[in-house]
RNA sequence: GGUCCCAUCGUCUAGUGGCCUAGGACACUGGCCUCUCACGCCGGUAACACGGGUUCGAAUCCCGUUGGGACCA
């Protein structure tokens, strides 16, 4: 039998960190089993799902690059599948109609409680003779009163519910809308759904839907429960604890690979492997490998990956990447962006230079871009304490001699650059460093940059002799 | 409140009864490298929640306590 699995996300806000670890995990579940993966909208909760969700949720997955074998499925086109099922269930006497109102159940349960007692449905609609004609009732799922449901779960091992503790569930509501514990029985089972690998949060849930699977004659998948993650102070992670939205790290100049790379080390783990590609966490993810304790979210670690991934990544294509970034961070305009994609007005291969140069000093692409700027314009942003301590009338010579000898240099390359900054060194007397910091403030505005002769290469001899005399000229003699 | 889950460095984790004086990674930190900053390399601080068993032997198995989380609304 293949191996179907899905992701069900419901589309009340963006797509949640947590949401696309679940999605991980179950994509690579279907590929390492080569199965299918099943994207599945749990949309039935009209007042709260939106369409911008819906499409911010397929934004991610892509962004992620977890595709998706079938839909996405919506359950608001299915609403009429869940009713024949309720209907059914009523026809055979394994549901009933309610006509207690969420108020009168609001204010038993709060009795209930104030006496310590369970707040639990008391069944009271179940064997009731003559309904009232003027309310519009519910419909309840008639839980076994005895008996053990036994879920031998993936992940947490066997788990042992007594019915008894159950109590009658909805799954319909006076409004017709199905509830949660239902379509999802009815949509796994429809969609021949394998293995359910979800949050732990619905550990509790699945002997409800195991009844009901029941009650439908369906049979039961197998049940995996991934461990929730946590924010810093281990509660559920939330916007309190910071960004939760995966394309708000898109946004904040982070990879894919990186995000992915991260969230997959959350709850699995390979010896003590922490870089991983897509292709080896395909061949190598096993739930038998994942954890049952609960994890902190710890972003400075995701920050750790995302600067591996710069690091490693090839020039060209962080090049492609930061052009949004470049734009957004003032630096080149839309429009130079623009025409960049036919025209060159930002060369890609130039700006595959600068970046092949910075990435291994910038941890995300928003870094990566503000660190790139000397290389795009002429417009230098300076570093007045830069400026002060380097671009002093004692350098001014020694920045006009350098300047000199860098007009005859050539080829252009960093080679002949550093011999002719040793020949000034010795020269004069100096340390490297007394040149290189001087004309490494002059040329980019501040004293952190790239090997200085690599620097220079890439902004080439024109523009370089350009902007040593504009910073000689600034110097009071 | 009831039910369920969980418990190794600050954090992510390795560990499936002897290989554990508990390993790796992030973070922190000392040093090396060096034209700056990074990268890289070498080193350091730091954990088996507690209490009982079982066993020749327990981080590892069992029970309890404590603590955390989730669900029931």
């Amino acid at each position: 039998m293949t191996v179907r699995v899905r992701f069900a996300p419901s589309p009340t806000g963006y797509l949640h960190i947590g949401g696309v670890r679940t999605a991980l995990f179950n994509y690579l579940f279907a590929r390492n089993h080569k199965g299918k993966f099943i994207l599945r909208i749990e949309d039935t909760d009209r007042s709260r799902s939106t369409e911008e969700s819906i499409a911010a949720i397929i934004e991610g997955m892509k962004w992620l690059g977890l595709d998706w074998d079938e839909g996405p499925f919506r359950q608001t086109d299915r609403l009429d599948i869940y009713k024949q099922h309720a209907e059914k269930l009523l026809k055979e006497e394994k549901a009933y109609y309610c006509y207690c109102t969420p108020e009168e159940l609001e204010q038993r349960r709060k009795e209930a409680l104030s006496k310590g007692a369970v707040p639990k449905y008391d069944g009271r609609c179940r064997e009731l003779k003559n309904s009232p004609k003027d309310i519009k009732p519910a419909i309840r799922f008639k839980t076994p009163k005895e008996g053990q449901i036994i879920v031998d779960d993936l992940i947490k091992g066997r788990v042992v519910f007594d019915n008894m503790q159950l109590d009658d569930l909805i799954i319909m509501r006076s409004d017709g809308i199905p509830t949660y514990n239902f379509t999802v029985v009815i949509d796994d089972a429809a969609m021949n759904i394998t293995h359910v690998i979800r949050g732990d949060d619905h550990l509790n849930n699945t002997p409800r839907q195991i009844n009901i699977y029941n009650a439908l004659g369906y049979p039961i998948p197998k049940f995996g429960h991934l461990p929730m993650i946590l924010g810093s102070d281990k509660t559920r992670l939330s916007k309190r604890h910071g960004a939760t939205s995966v394309m708000a790290y898109k946004d904040m100049g982070y990879l894919p690979e990186a995000m992915l790379n991260y969230l997959v080390r959350l709850g699995w783990s390979y010896k003590d492997q922490e870089i991983f590609s897509l292709e080896e966490l395909i061949e190598k993810f096993a739930l038998e490998n994942v954890g049952k304790a609960a994890a902190v979210f710890n972003p400075e670690k995701l920050l750790w990956l995302n600067s591996h991934y710069i690091n490693v990544g090839d020039p060209k294509r962080l090049a492609r990447l930061l052009m949004p970034f470049l734009i957004n961070e003032g630096i080149i305009s839309v429009r130079q962006a623009h025409d960049a994609k036919d025209k060159a007005e930002i060369d890609i291969d130039y700006l595959a230079k600068a970046v092949a140069s910075l990435k291994e000093r910038n941890r995300t692409l928003v870094e990566l871009a503000n660190s790139a700027r000397y290389f795009l314009t002429d417009d230098i942003k300076w570093d007045e304490k830069a400026v002060a301590k380097f671009l002093t009338p004692e350098n001014k010579l020694l920045l006009k001699e350098l300047t000199e000898k860098l007009k005859k240099v050539e080829p252009f390359n960093h080679i002949e650059i550093e011999k002719s900054f040793n020949e000034l060194k010795d020269e004069k007397g100096l340390k490297l460093g007394q040149i290189a910091q001087p004309s490494r403030v002059a040329i980019t505005g501040s004293t952190v940059s790239p090997g200085i002769f690599e620097v220079i290469e890439i902004i080439g001899k024109e523009r370089i002799i350009k902007r040593l005399e504009r910073a000689i000229g600034m110097i009071a003699s």
